[in-house]
DNA sequence: TTGTGTTTTACGACCTCC
DNA sequence: GGAGGTCGTAAAACACAA
């Protein structure tokens, strides 16, 4: 599309200075179809800096800004082709598309800026998506961990409880039959520290008893927590 | 129609590289 | 120092719900 036919025609159109933006309606300040007056707004620009804009620069800002507009889609269409086989221009390259798209370079240039940014905003929000599902798997993960270690902690109370059960039981066996007779007794929750036993003396006859480390252990079972425990 | 949110075009400021 | 990049932002254009 021609460059003059698309200056004169795409309307709104704004003109910037340095320090102001005036946007105009209609290109001659003629009214608009509905018969209002052109509307002219101005709009203060941020200032940045110390930038101290000359007549010149007001010139060039007006030129370009003459020319703001919306590209056609088939403008849009080539310009993302261009994109596709390289994300930046060599200089004469911008020169050759802006050529054949009938648009000024610095479009050009001003739209390959652009479209890296959004195309770099697309690559944060894949990559956050990406680092999001693998973050919420890994809590899925860490959940059935918790869960398990839970469940093996149960089990391992009620094995616990069991084994204390079965010790009461068996060191009141042993207590009930050999009350009278032996000078050994066993307590629960009482470890015992004066046994004159020796090694392999034996409980009721048939029991052996063991000495290690100063502590004393019936066949297949160790003092355990104030109790003799089988294993 | 209008208010509101999003996208697009363009800019200034600043930075890096040659 | 200039060319060309990113970043943040303005403002028009656009989409859409109420």
């Amino acid at each position: 599309m021609d460059q003059t036919v698309l200056s004169s025609q795409v309307y709104p159109y704004t003109i910037q200075t340095q320090s102001e933006c005036i946007i105009v309606n209609q290109m001659d300040g003629s009214s608009s179809g509905d018969g209002s007056k052109p509307v002219k707004r101005r709009r203060k620009r941020r200032s940045k800096g110390s930038s101290s804009a000359t007549n010149e620069d007001d010139v060039r800002a007006m030129e370009r800004m003459f020319r703001k507009r919306k590209l056609t889609d088939e403008q849009v269409i080539m310009l993302e082709y261009s994109f596709e086989n390289e994300h930046k221009l060599e200089s004469g390259r911008k020169e050759k598309i802006a050529g054949e798209l009938g648009l000024d370079p610095r479009q050009v240039a001003v739209w390959f800026q652009n479209r890296r940014a959004r195309w770099k905003n697309k690559k944060l929000e894949e990559e956050y998506a990406k680092l999001k599902s693998q973050h919420d798997s890994d809590v899925l993960g860490q959940c059935q961990l918790e869960s398990q270690v839970i469940k093996l902690t149960e089990q391992l109370s009620e094995a616990q409880n069991e084994i204390r059960k079965l010790s009461e039981r068996l060191v009141v066996q042993e207590t009930s039959t050999n009350s009278s007779s032996s000078s050994f007794s066993v307590e629960a929750n009482d470890a015992p520290t004066d046994f004159e036993f020796s090694p392999m003396d034996t409980i009721n006859d048939n029991i052996p008893l063991y000495m290690l480390d100063n502590n004393y252990y019936l066949q297949n079972m160790e003092y355990w927590d104030g109790l003799y425990v089988q294993f």
